[in-house]
DNA sequence: GTAACCAGTATTAAAAAGGATACCGGTGAA
DNA sequence: TTCACCGGTATCCTTTTTAATACTGGTTAC
């Protein structure tokens, strides 16, 4: 039994879903930069700079929207919070990982005339 | 002889690279519709509704700029104009096919739960 | 001749994204 | 006690992006 295929309209609006997901100059650099160890708000914060903690803080936010991050308080003195990635958010790390490479390559493309 | 690890730093700003190329709402989608057969300046702006003719205008230049699309005047009456991909624009569509695909489960993972 | 298509540009406005700066209450170290 | 760090929030502002609408000059189809 074979696989419908994608439609012109579809593929257009599957693509839209995805880049309203990681829209915008923060999103998948906050991703990497947990991915890469930073757990910590502050942390984050020094590891994808010059992002302000008004905009982390609400970058962070909508990642936890779409599941791709998860928000943890530990009750301990002082109070602790931790970002971690979720397990969905692994099927995103091909792409970004392609991206990486991409601008890479790019920055030779543009430079070397 | 081994290649040098690629550092944090350099990844962030790689991956910014990329995203500053193909930022937008538009970028992608319109090179997906040149990719699937529209050549034409209407014919895109069909493909990728409901981008209007200024935005779709402004796009496809940057496009241009970075050497992912070809526009050619052909000298006839009416004058016709084609925007075909580069070769080099190739290089990124693996990662507009996996965001195809992202997009297509991610809908299933948000709407089921 | 009038309507419609072509490849756009012009103008204006609205909305979204991002940045600057200051500040909060709490803790901990010097 | 003063300073710095923590995880943010509040307020205000600028820039960027996107949209709405109209229009141009030329061409073909009815």
């Amino acid at each position: 039994m074979k696989e419908r295929e994608i439609s012109d309209k579809e593929i257009i609006n599957y693509l839209q879903d995805t880049l309203y997901v990681i829209n915008g100059k923060w999103k998948l650099p906050v991703l990497m930069a947990i991915k890469r160890g930073s757990t910590r708000f502050r942390e984050i914060q020094r590891y994808v700079p010059p992002i302000t903690s008004r905009v982390l803080s609400s970058e962070l936010k909508l990642l936890e929207q779409n599941k791709l991050v998860t928000r943890k308080v530990y009750d301990e003195i002082p109070v602790l919070v931790e970002y971690t990635l979720t397990t969905y958010s692994e099927t995103l790390f091909p792409i970004i990982e392609l991206m990486v490479y991409w601008g890479k390559d790019h920055r030779k493309v543009i430079a070397g005339k």
